[in-house]
DNA sequence: ATAGGATCTGTAGCGGCTACAGGTTCAAGA
DNA sequence: TCTTGAACCTGTAGCCGCTACAGATCCTAT
């Protein structure tokens, strides 16, 4: 596979069909460009963008990137990474690593969320508090030794 | 807990204090009562907002249940059952289910990336391909029947 | 009286899109 | 060739939940 230079060849494709063979969005896919992610592609003569075979590819890689919830930078960083070096794997790994992080910080935290939820909807359903244990929990003592916030 | 007519009484606090005592910050505080989901508070001659009791409490139920993730669409509506019925409980309930099924699902979305990307990051750490795992990955084949964004 | 911290209003920006309005172009059928 | 109507164009504004200013005013301690 060779994926430097994915500058444009050969096929033309109207935006919404690399809307429909990519899963993106046309407004999405204009949006990419607008950012600088998907180069500028060819234009028709009455100004309709024409995609070639790099675009499909590269919108692929976003897409499939953005799947796995890469931010919209860490993708740019990968693409840099996949166009312009021969040995790119050990920064492209660092990327990952680091997003993977932060997306196991993510599940964490939304653990705790879903223990705390659970156990209170729980409660709810016994039937055998007077008031609504959800909304005591939400309305519980304030903490006086609560940090200002930062700054 | 007398939780109906939050509306103030005594203590005075000035936005600062009132931030400190919630772990808000002031800009929020502000943006809240902008949106509605704060009451406009007292003011000083001078025009600087001076907060009570209810104030207090009804800050810490928002903060608290953004830990929690509920949207403030959600906490106005938690905020409205809180104050305006007798028993709440079950509509209180039925907003906190939606809101866990939402928690589980995005749990389950983050937990595939995480594995995805964990493994990826594996056979990144191998060496034994000569491409890069990651970048392969995310370079995978177009689905050629996938399906155009709805609408 | 004065210094300087706290607060005020208003606006703009973040990420990652999405949704228009109001116009032009393209492709297929008559 | 003409006509339809779908696809496309540009530009702007909105979504959520804040955050970050700028530039003015107020409050309190000395």
């Amino acid at each position: 596979m060779d994926r430097k230079n994915l500058q444009d060849t050969a096929p033309r494709l109207p935006i919404g069909a690399l809307s429909r063979r990519t899963g993106c969005n046309i407004e999405t896919i204009r949006y990419y460009e607008k950012i600088g992610l998907l180069s500028a592609p060819a234009r028709s003569d009455g100004g309709h963008r024409l995609y070639g075979y790099g675009h499909l590819m590269r919108l692929g890689f976003v897409r499939r990137a953005r799947e796995l919830d890469f931010t919209l930078d860490e993708i740019r960083a990968l693409l840099r990474l996949a166009e312009d070096r021969d040995r790119p794997c050990t920064e492209a790994r660092e990327v990952a690593v680091v997003h993977l992080t932060d997306i196991r910080t993510k599940i964490a935290d939304l653990q705790a969320m879903e223990s705390v939820l659970a156990e209170t909807v729980v409660r709810c359903a016994d039937g055998k508090t007077p008031e609504c244990p959800l909304l005591e929990t939400l309305f519980g003592s304030i903490d006086p030794s609560a940090r200002p916030p930062a700054g």
